[in-house]
Parts: structure tokens; C-alpha cells; sequence
DNA sequence: TTCTTTTTCTTTCAGCAGCAAACATTTCCC
DNA sequence: GGGAAATGTTTGCTGCTGAAAGAAAAAGAA
């Protein structure tokens, strides 16, 4: 028997019975429990089916997970780029944070200090900022969108003209290899471009890993920040390109400076 | 049964009932309470639920970051006047829920309906609602109070004025033994005021307890209320008092009504 | 309250089943 | 035939589970 043809019946069983021991499955088979498990790694790389103890089950895309399998090493790069980020931060600045996973940790951190104004429209970002209680901190208004716990739309761009601030901390979605930066929603990319506007300085925070990746919707080259915050690992040519477009870049701990 | 079937089976069942207790757990499962307990361990380790004394609770990832731990029993009363409150929603209504904790509970008991629109100014209430994704959540914007995550000030006002809705439901800080209401802030007040404006209804939620507190500001006479949700056990005089001044009383459970 | 009882939890141990790794064998294809 | 890929076998090890005993927590009694 061909493995492909193993594949689909073990595919087919565990449609039919949303679970499969891998003795079972020898037996139905007719090949030994090694095949079968090597068989079930196949399946679990193809995301197909999980492995358990004694055998396998079906997966479930859509079983809610929470933070369960969070990636360890992408929250470590992003805690780098919040350090670095924080220590850019004066006392009694005013500044904004868009929505985004990084600047809800940013957020966190600069709860720790005080006499900061901060601005968001990102709601876990505001209640974080909040925590403390020492900083003065603003929601914008708006709808939510469904998938990312911050506000946009008209009302929410309505309310961000009536501020300026010192500096924005802005997240994107994608940075492709020419150094595009791109969204996934045009709410987001509005609301992002009222922000620059809005502000003195505007410093992009932006996983390593996130360059190479584009997103539905084109923002604009990178040269509409002012500084980027970024991972050392980030590759060498792109430091480079950076550089030479007069971007400033802080790669975490040390920081490799272009012209203002 | 594999390990994982009872992860997904206890995830289930958790996502369905809010808790699980180890022993009926234990017997469902048909294994061990110490294979029961092993199981919430790693879920907890997951995220997905806390552990306590007896069983383990969902873990809401949002919630459980800007709460203390709650007192249980004024949390089943909250609870109950939230079931009534839910009742009273109908599909497609469009509703204001002001600052507070049992709007914090129904919000969070409203995210699983749909085609709701949800205004407020309580970041947490906020999040809870757009949890099932199936609703509209508009969020004020404005500066948020340290102590209770939500927004207030000349910003969400003017946010507020934007928007009309069918009922609105109020939270207060205290009412008084002849039943005026009153609450810890300025800006409560002035966000309370506008919100009964712009509402075609509006209820008050009110756990029994609190009847016979005063807080600092007053806000005006319960009959700037069309209705009130209550515990059943609040003192015949006071529902009494309430019927009597045209004011709808709910009781939880069993309704008792006077005339709107 | 303080003490006692009861329930629940943690830890340890033991038995078993399942597993990975290395190596052996078979099959397939050139 | 020779080499590569797939499959099978052996071995020692790990992980899962439940029982039991002691620790801790909750509930009840004085």
C-alpha cells in the first residue's frame, strides 16, 4: 500500500470518528505502529490532525486557544524594541500609540511612570497605560474592530485632530523588501496617516520578522517616519537601506544613527 | 480517551458553564480527579482557565487583568440582575451602558447575541462586548478615571451627543433612603445626564446593597429613571417607595410592576 | 474567635502503555 | 546490482494514569 493511500484513509477515519489510536490504525492497516505515528507527524505538519498520547485527533481551527501556544521568541524580540522605545520617552511627553501588540506592551511599560500624557486608540493599550494611575491617558472614541481591540473610523480620526503630540508610536502590518509598509484595513491606514500629521516625531516599532511581509493596503514608503525600532537581528542590507534614506534606525540595544 | 480529547471536552464544557468543578469533571470524564486536576494544570499553564479550590474558572484574558478578586456573593446578585437586564434587549437594539461593574457583566453577557449596537464609555465593557464579534461596539473617547476604566470629560460628552439610543442602562454609586441617586464624580454625573438625554429608555441597575449609600455627588430623584433592576431580596418599603413613584421594578426573577 | 472535621490538593510511587532512536530489512527505481 | 527511500524491529526510556498518604484549605462546631 502507497503511504498517499494511508494518508486518505487515515484522513477518512478520522473524519468519520474525530479520533484515531495509532494501534487501531496499525490493525486496520495492516503496518506496524511506527509507519503509523511517522504517518501521523505527516499529518500534524500538515495541520490535519493533533498527536496525542495513544494517538491523534482532529484539529480544529477554529477551538479557541487564547495566548496558549504563544510564540516566546517574537514576545522577547518585541520586549526589546518596548525597552528601547521607552527610553526615547521624556517625562511630560505627549504621545500617541496606534493600535497594535507592541505598544499594548509599550503601554504596560510606561505605566510605570508618571506625568506622561498618553493617547491611543487601542483599548487594551489605554487600560494598560492606565494601570499605574500616575499618567494621564486618553481613548479616542470610535468602533471596534472585531479582531484587534481598537477603535477607527470617523469618529475616532474626528477626535485625533484635536490633538498634537510629541511623538507617535505607529505598527504596521507589513514592510516589504523596498521598504514599503503596508495595513490590513483602510480604517487602520487612515487613522495611522491622521497620527503622523499629528505629530512631532513619528517612530515605527516593528518586529524583524515583519520585513518581507506585505499587507492588503499600501501606506506609504518609509521615509514618512522618522525612526524606526527594530530587532539587531534584522538583516545587514536593510540596515543599509535604512541608513540610506535617512531614516533614523535603533536596533534595540545599540543604536546605528542616520541623520535626522 | 486521549489526553487531548479531555483538554478539548474540559474546554468545552468551560466555555459553556464559565466553571468546572474537579468532581464532576472527574465523573463526566470518567477518570481520576488527580488526571482531572493534571488537565487543569496544563490548561492553566495554557491560559485558558484559572485553577481555585474545588475546580477552575475561564480565564478572560481581559477581564481577569483589571479585576481584583470579586465577592462572590454580590457577584451572583450582579449576575442576576444582569440575566433580567439581557432580557430586556431586543435583537437590533441599540443601547448605552455607562461605567460600572454590572455593566461590565452584561456586556460581557450581551457579547453573545448579535446584530446589537453597544455604545459606551467603559473601556471593559468595551472589550466583553465585542468579544463575539457578532455586535457593533462603539467606544467613547475621552480621558479615562483611574479608578474604574472608563472615559469621561468635555471629549466623551460631545462623543456622547453624537449618538441616540434605545435605553440606556446607569449605573450609580448610591442612592439614598428616599431613593435619590448619587455618584463619586463630576464627570459621572455630567456623562450620566447626557446619556438619559439621549436615550428613548432608561434603567437603572442597581445591586440591593446598595440602597442606603450615599456618594458624594448627588445626580437627582430615582424618577429620572424609567426603570430599575434589582435583587428580590431589596425591602418591601423601598419597592413600595418605587412603585409608587411610577417607576418599573424589576426583581430579578419575578417582576413587579408599576406603570411606565 | 479557636478547634475540629471534612474536603480538596499535592506529592510520591508503581505499573503500564506508548514513544523515539538506532539499526535492520524490504521495496522501489535507475 | 546499487543506492535511496520506506518500512519494520528492538531496546531503553518517557509519559500517562491511578492509588495512597500527608499537607493545606474550607467548612462547621464549640
Amino acid at each position: 500500500m502507497f503511504a498517499a493511500e494511508r494518508k486518505r484513509i487515515i484522513k477518512k477515519y478520522l473524519l468519520e470518528n474525530s479520533k484515531a489510536e495509532v494501534v487501531k490504525i496499525s490493525d486496520i492497516l495492516d503496518v506496524s505502529e511506527v509507519t503509523v505515528r511517522r504517518d501521523f507527524e505527516k499529518l500534524e505538519h500538515e495541520g490535519f490532525l493533533i498527536r496525542t498520547h495513544g494517538g491523534a485527533i482532529l484539529h480544529d481551527p477554529h477551538e479557541k486557544t487564547y495566548y496558549a501556544e504563544q510564540d516566546m521568541e517574537a514576545d522577547e524580540n518585541n520586549q526589546e524594541i518596548v525597552e528601547t522605545a521607552a527610553a526615547l520617552v521624556k517625562d511630560e511627553d505627549i504621545i500617541m500609540l496606534t493600535g497594535g501588540h507592541i505598544n499594548q506592551l509599550l503601554a504596560r511599560k510606561l505605566s510605570e511612570r508618571q506625568g506622561l500624557t498618553i493617547l491611543t486608540n487601542d483599548l487594551v493599550a489605554a487600560l494598560n497605560a492606565s494601570a499605574g494611575g500616575m499618567n494621564r491617558v486618553i481613548c479616542l472614541g470610535g468602533e471596534i474592530e472585531q479582531d484587534n481591540f481598537s477603535v477607527s473610523g470617523s469618529i475616532t480620526l474626528r477626535n485625533m485632530q484635536k490633538y498634537h503630540v510629541n511623538r507617535v508610536f505607529v505598527e504596521v502590518d507589513g514592510i516589504s523588501e523596498n521598504l514599503d509598509l503596508s495595513v490590513s484595513s483602510q480604517q487602520k491606514s487612515e487613522l495611522i496617516e491622521s497620527a503622523v500629521q499629528s505629530s512631532d516625531h513619528v517612530t515605527l516599532l516593528c518586529n524583524y520578522e515583519l520585513i518581507g511581509k506585505r499587507a492588503f493596503l499600501s501606506l506609504g514608503p518609509i521615509t514618512m517616519m522618522n525612526s524606526v525600532i527594530t530587532n539587531p537581528q534584522l538583516a545587514d542590507e536593510y540596515k543599509i537601506a535604512i541608513y540610506n534614506k535617512n531614516v533614523i534606525l535603533y536596533t534595540s540595544i545599540n543604536a546605528f544613527e542616520g541623520n535626522v
